[in-house]
DNA sequence: TGGAAAGCCTATAGTTGCTACAGGGTCAAT
DNA sequence: ATTGACCCTGTAGCAACTATAGGCTTTCCA
């Protein structure tokens, strides 16, 4: 198949198949008489593996990692478990920060229930005491 | 104040605050004889209300505007509150989305307890169904 | 007074994961 | 024969910095 079919069937943009290429994630494909890329099973089912990872949030340095042990099914798979534990941490981390985000965000949005003057906003007083170094409601 | 005390008091890098003056964020400071930055306390304040926007996760257009009503407090305040409305949707968002995801990773994860070949890791197994367009346990 | 270290300058490239052109060739249907 | 859809390469743009390179100026210490 080529490029723009086997991009449909994996709901993957045309440029970004060609990026993966680029960046070394997707292997070299054939090429026909005219030069189009031409795409075997193989192909799909990677992308599709490296679509799915990125949809876990992956990064592809790490997507390429899991794709030598996908095709290289003998080596140990401590380092897979590893991969996974940094990625949950690393996502828990941030939802912790949006989670506080939101706490402050909330805050400062109830300083102002009314349409004024940015003169009287109790959120522009709040930054603008933020600017000045002194308390603010967001950051306690 | 020269541009490294000025990064010094707000805990911000000096590249950092050359980028917010290319960027119209920062007000274009005076300059001494070799051609150093000056800055004044007015600039301090600009660049610790910056960094305090950022704390909060708004993008730097959105400060921008915000800039324009802490220079401007004769403006009407709706705008700021339609602005501080949607940063709250976005983080919400994507608390959400981190939330999600944590599910998946924990899920994925507890296939595979100890260490073994990649063959028969539980983690890789449904990383590769998921490639197959087979069901795997982190999208249901 | 000399010389080194620290600080400042501009300009440019790199980061991440794409996305969007520009400028061109190829293919299928009318 | 020509239109439109598809494909090609190569480059630039996004966001918000960060990190050089190459070259001044200032400051400190002996």
């Amino acid at each position: 198949m080529r490029i723009g079919e086997l991009a449909r069937r994996t709901g993957c943009d045309v440029e970004t198949v060609r990026y993966y290429e680029k960046e070394g994630l997707m292997a070299v494909p054939g090429r026909d008489a005219a030069g189009y890329r031409l795409y075997a099973t193989r192909h799909l089912e990677d992308l599709q593996f490296i679509r799915h990872c990125r949809s876990l949030g992956m990064r592809l340095a790490e997507i390429k990692l899991l794709l030598d042990f996908r095709h290289d099914p003998q080596q140990d798979c401590d380092r897979v478990n590893t991969l996974l534990d940094a990625q949950i941490v690393r996502v828990e981390e941030q939802r912790r920060a949006m989670h506080t985000l939101l706490e402050q965000l909330h805050l400062l949005r109830a300083e102002c229930a009314s349409r004024q003057q940015v003169a009287e906003c109790g959120i522009m007083r709040n930054l603008n005491q933020a600017a000045k170094g002194e308390r603010c409601l967001c950051h306690e």
